[in-house]
DNA sequence: CATTTTGTTCAAAAAAACTTGAACAATTTC
DNA sequence: GAAATTGTTCAAGTTTTTTTGAACAAAATG
């Protein structure tokens, strides 16, 4: 039953514990899943990981963050649908383990195509619906400022478009670290 | 006491009154200071001076949005702090009015310097507290595990710090439609 | 096929973020 | 210098977001 019998010990319980550094560098990703706009939990698992080699399952993330099934299966799906993290394969094993992604090209991709193009479609149909209102402008002179104000933010919008493909790109440059660096 | 008293309507009140347009752009600007991580009457407050030509004082801010003067206070000294908004000088009156600042370099490097600046400072305090509870790992296959994530994030650091003066420059460039893009 | 294991869902509880407004400070006016 | 004007502060109230955990579904086990 238990993994331990088998040292002859007999511990009941603690399978693993965090380290100190581990500590610190979970409470770095939950702060910056904050700053980001995410739930600390997300930043907290994803922090989890970062720091270890192997694989971990969701009831041993819940065990050593000490947070609810529902906060980990809900974190674990955000960061695997943002690919933060990606599932293994577990021979031998029903449970599904996962490991954090750690290429900052991988991590800004999917953070941007997750949250900044969204925003970018929407500010599409904001302009045309800001576009369609300005007919029914009370005065001409509303009208025309509103026609200059909807001119500034077509060009915002275009800036922010040709924005993102360099940010992409620049923080994909010398993606060292990261052992084989497979696509 | 009222001016339209020179009228000779004698209306009641509604000095000002926000049009259509006008509320979907407010609207815009709400939804985009949530996701940027500040509150929705910070949006508010910028969307409104984005909106008009002549600079508004706190009091009509409060009346046109229906926003208490807390709000508007903090707002303001939000807002005038990234530099999206700036007092201008009023000729006779105490009060003071603000415009919003429309360069959209001008707005990112603001917020860079306000929110992303002192995250990377932080990061740094960070990482350095990382390597001092590393001495205190248990195993030497924690710490030398412990060794690699912290390279890990020192790389991520780096490539951010690098990635920032980009983003300024490339949003600087071509900043058409503002009118005289003094600096 | 009953049971156990694994993971999801969602209503309710808890926590965090934001807003309000009354009290206060600073300045100007008369 | 009393009264009015303008703006700030912050404790308390409100709203929003996040977390929890019990009920449920799906799949494997025996």
């Amino acid at each position: 039953m238990n993994a331990f019998s088998v040292t002859g010990k007999e511990l009941p319980e603690k399978v693993d514990v965090i380290e100190e550094w581990e500590g610190a560098v979970i409470d770095l990703f939950l702060n910056a899943a904050n700053s980001f706009g995410l739930p600390k939990s997300y930043g907290q698992i994803y922090g989890l990981l970062f720091c270890r080699d192997e694989p971990l399952a969701m009831d041993e993330i819940m065990d050593l963050l000490q947070i609810s099934k529902g906060s980990a299966s809900q974190g674990l799906r955000a960061l695997r649908q943002l690919g933060a993290i990606s599932p293994t394969y577990a021979p031998g094993d029903r449970k599904e383990h996962f490991v954090a992604e750690i290429r900052l090209r991988k991590l800004v991709n999917g953070f941007l195509r997750e949250q900044a193009d969204p925003h970018l479609d929407k500010g599409v149909a904001r302009l045309k619906q800001i576009e369609e209102l300005l007919k029914n402008s009370k005065s001409r002179d509303s009208h025309s400022r509103g026609l200059r104000r909807h001119e500034i933010l077509s060009g915002w919008h275009r800036q922010m478009s040709r924005l993102l493909p360099w940010v992409k790109m620049i923080v994909g440059k010398s993606d060292r670290l990261s052992p084989k660096n497979k696509d």
